[in-house]
DNA sequence: ATAATAATTTAGGCAAGACTAAATTATTTT
DNA sequence: AAAATAATTTAGTCTTGCCTAAATTATTAT
């Protein structure tokens, strides 16, 4: 049974690891829990005492494939209970991060997998991330952002990249919702913004807000 | 904002406070929570100078109004998850305790009450406990046992006290099942077992177990 | 009422997880 | 390639929550 800060910091590793194919930086780790890179460097021995990550000193960590398995079953029960909260307990997408994080360490695996069922097995979160299967696997698949589409291509908006309860809200406003079509009609030259077509109406966003949407070309 | 173990500190004390009209012993909690007097002590220190609990030494804690609000507020969490466990994701009525000792301890009152709306304001968890409201405000109905009526008399099963999986398990076999309804029809001299109809069947249970089940007379 | 026993508290320690400051190793710049 | 800078680790400390053993206070029995 690994504790709460374990979990945090296998979690972490998983995440920036998506970033970078070499090892996790003890410095991004704590920079991404809050904490010190001094009381990261604790916990990596710890955890590579567990066979759950590899650590060389100095030179940063890797998740074992036990360790990745652990990290994809605590994002699973992350996302799953994300599903429900917006689903059906009526919450807003940018509102369910917090409590989905003191969710995902809820011990029952029975629960998990009943919850799965009873929210009839999604495959994805609000937004847009794949949930993972009870054995922990999943099928990364790699992401398109809405930047790197051309002028007069479309694409479907599968994801956000940046999930912050401020982003979140801003694509509300704007009517950019989860499995919306946006076709790229013009790039402005001064400050590479882009013009798009969705459904029903135009609008103009920064290059900062595109490549923060995940898209797949339809 | 407090911690764990003070959560469940304040959550033994206001339970253990309701056999026991005066103060709650350090020893009763600390068997209570599988911990050691010793420890049971220096929390005591803590919640009482949080105003939580009334603590004179060698003496025992009170909870105080504060102290008692908070502990009715994870108490319903507790019950409220138990519903949910039970009625959406159908898991057996003993099956639930140790998995709504987690859940209670998240902290989100936006969260509870959403459920609360989702389960459609349950006023009793899956063993016939009331569910608090939001304020924290309960109605303690003092309990009757089925061990109390006379021979002759009808009640209907409301709860149970002992809420161990055994004896839950014991009620599904015999089914008995809250809300059904029960007449003593005979005591036996020898042991004081009871002889009581069931809706279609009558059978036999021991004092202990009948000192078990609550009723409500009808 | 006093002695024996039980309950409780105090004192002193330990592990987990965090921190700061100092030391060490990597990386970048010149 | 050496110096400067940045990243990381080590050393030492703190808090929380737990423990055991000893001391103290309450309770019970004689």
């Amino acid at each position: 049974m690994l504790s709460l800060s374990e979990e945090n910091h296998l979690k972490s590793i998983f995440h920036l690891s998506l970033n970078s194919d070499s090892g996790v930086s003890t410095n991004s780790i704590a920079n991404n829990l809050n904490t010190k890179a001094s009381s990261v460097t604790e916990m990596l021995k710890k955890l590579s005492e567990k066979s759950l990550i590899v650590y060389i000193k100095y030179h940063g960590a890797q998740l074992t494939e036990l360790g990745r398995k652990t990290a994809l079953k605590i994002i699973r029960k992350h996302r799953l209970w994300e599903v429900f909260l917006v689903e059906k307990l009526d919450f807003k997408w940018d509102e369910v991060h917090e409590i989905a994080e003191q969710l995902e360490h809820i011990q029952s695996e029975k629960l998990t997998n009943k919850l799965d069922k009873f929210l009839n097995f999604p495959t994805h979160d609000p937004h847009g991330d794949p949930i993972p299967n009870p054995a922990g696997f999943i099928k990364i698949t790699p992401k398109l952002k809405l930047s790197d589409l051309g002028i007069g291509e479309s694409g479907k908006f599968v994801g956000v990249k940046d999930s912050s309860s401020a982003f979140l809200k801003y694509l509300d406003k704007r009517k950019i919702s989860l499995g919306c079509n946006i076709k790229v009609l013009h790039q402005e030259e001064f400050d590479q913004s882009l013009h798009i077509g969705l459904d029903d109406t135009n609008l103009t966003i920064s290059v900062k807000s595109a490549s923060n949407l995940y898209i797949t070309k339809i």
